[in-house]
DNA sequence: ACTTACTCTACAGAGCCAATATAGTTTCAC
DNA sequence: GTGAAACTATATTGGCTCTGTAGAGTAAGT
């Protein structure tokens, strides 16, 4: 399950680019067109901005706008920064690797194995689908790669 | 990320598998070879007996055994006996679906279209790898049948 | 100046997770 | 039958995360 907070910033996301790139959207107009606490749109944006994903001008004719091209913006960088690593195991986890201290050996660990598996795969659907993806009709997303 | 209750269910269930089946193995023995803390593991080992995953003798010979033929209990099921639902959003949950309320229309939202592809991948290895498949070298599973 | 809106820190209620505690109950060996 | 070993069950704990809320502050335009 990802936290309603990830689910939150891919929407304003999507919403941001949406609208037409260049002019900044008010933080309170998303919050109410997508249903988002206004407070906490603030943080989540804010998180956003700080890695890089979004810009904001303030003052009366500020707001947030996408920083990079919604192509260049795939769903899982968004969820590494809101929720942390996606793997389902610690030790399985490329950015924040940890070794599961009571497990014994990492590499006859049957578990560890299958979810290798189920970590591969959803990568493959999260780091290949971009915000301008999702937008886009060209879903479902061809899986072939990945099986190569 | 499962929890480390799911991870240990699945562990202590591999250990049970590599045992010859018909003998009881001791709560105290699998908590001691998979690391395991006992009274813990005697909680998970209650709930899966409640599912119907494994049955116990209690007394002085007692101990723990697979109720099941390990090829029949698969990854998923155990998940979602110890953690509940596998679905990143709980829209997309086919066991315990409920709409997200912030949601405007569930058909058209992005995020969901999205996560329905991880959903689909995900249940594609947990719901095919059975305990029995953990255990031989079959693996990695082939995933062509998914693309389909 | 004044309004609007973004920025930042702090915090709080709820619920969940991992583990422990305690008190039983059953079975079998002897 | 007595006792030890082992399972059964419930309750509780401490810590943490999640989902927000509050409020004071800062910057930009008019």
């Amino acid at each position: 399950m990802i936290s309603q907070k990830a689910k939150y910033a891919l929407r304003a996301l999507v919403a941001l680019a949406k609208k037409p790139p260049g002019l900044p959207v008010f933080i309170g107009d998303i919050a109410e067109s997508e249903n988002i606490p206004k407070k906490f749109l603030e943080q989540i944006l804010l998180d956003l901005k700080h890695h890089g994903l979004v810009a904001s001008r303030r003052g009366k004719a500020g707001g947030y706008g996408l920083l990079r091209p919604a192509d260049t913006i795939s769903f899982g960088e968004v969820l590494r920064i809101i929720d942390g690593p996606i793997a389902p195991l610690p030790c399985l986890s490329k950015i924040a690797y940890r070794r599961c201290e009571d497990c014994a050996e990492e590499a006859s660990c049957e578990v560890r194995r299958v979810f290798a598996q189920v970590a591969d795969a959803t990568r493959a659907v999260l780091d290949r689908t971009t915000i301008a993806d999702a937008i886009g009709a060209d879903l479902p997303i061809r899986l072939r790669e990945m099986v190569a």
